[in-house]
DNA sequence: CACAAAACCTACAAATATTATAGAGTAAAT
DNA sequence: ATTTACTCTATAATATTTGTAGGTTTTGTG
């Protein structure tokens, strides 16, 4: 499952998707229309402000904005980037791998090669979903 | 990623489908063999008796057994009993279902239908590969 | 029968992670 | 000057995961 904090980056993401016209979003309306904590959103724009997914202005008039095409946001690095590793394993994980303690040699265990397969075609999906395809299902 | 509960989990019945021919395993022989805390395991290897997957011998020479084939033990299907959901939002489980507090309407929600998608074809990956998989390439 | 081995069961403790809040700063518009 | 809204760091509250304790029941064996 994925935590609050990812839900909401979706849910804050397809917002700002829904309303790229309008020029920068104050959290207060999303967090407003979407029942969330503003200051929790606020954390979490922020780590996509500094993940470079979003634009943000200060002030009066100020917000967050998207600052990529929404077919170029991957479901999957939204994931990586809250929630940590897509891997059902730390020892299968690409960007978050950690050596299993369980096993004598990881290059024997069928565990590890099944859960590496689990792993490749779980990213085949969420490296093609995009924002795009949320956006276009609204 | 999987809880280590899940990950023991599979560390035994991988263990035990390797022994399968030898009888009833002690939990001893498992924790010992995997660094797994004894106990722990055993609370594991409980839950999975009472799910119907192994059965169990007390006494001297007692311990657990698969009593069902490898390739009929399906990933989903430990993973659901000891993690839960495997869908990514409670909005889209099937077994773990529960309403978005989000979203307005769940019918119209794009977010809701893309995991939806994300779901199914996770779920084609993990019903297909079974225990035997991972004994196979043991 | 006595004893040892091993599953069964319930409760709880410790550690960790998630979720949320607080409050003081900084920048911009009017 | 004032209001609005992002920035930053710390911390509190809650939930979950991980592990431990201690007993009970059952079974095989000398």
């Amino acid at each position: 499952m994925l935590s609050k904090k990812t839900k909401y980056a979706f849910h804050a993401l397809t917002y700002l998707g829904k309303h790229k016209d309008q020029g920068a979003v104050p959290i207060q309306e999303i967090s407003a229309h979407h029942n969330i904590s503003h200051k929790f959103l606020e954390n979490i724009l922020l780590e996509l402000k500094k993940a470079g997914l979003l634009g943000s202005k200060k002030g009066k008039g100020g917000g967050y904005y998207l600052i990529k095409l929404p077919n170029e946001i991957r479901l999957s690095k939204i994931i990586r980037l809250l929630d940590g590793p897509i891997a059902l394993l730390p020892c299968v994980s690409l960007n978050y791998y950690e050596p299993c303690e369980e096993c004598a040699s990881q290059e024997k265990c069928g565990l590890n090669m099944v859960m590496a397969e689990v792993r490749d075609e779980t990213l085949k999906i969420l490296e093609m979903k995009t924002l795009q395809d949320i956006l276009e299902r609204e």
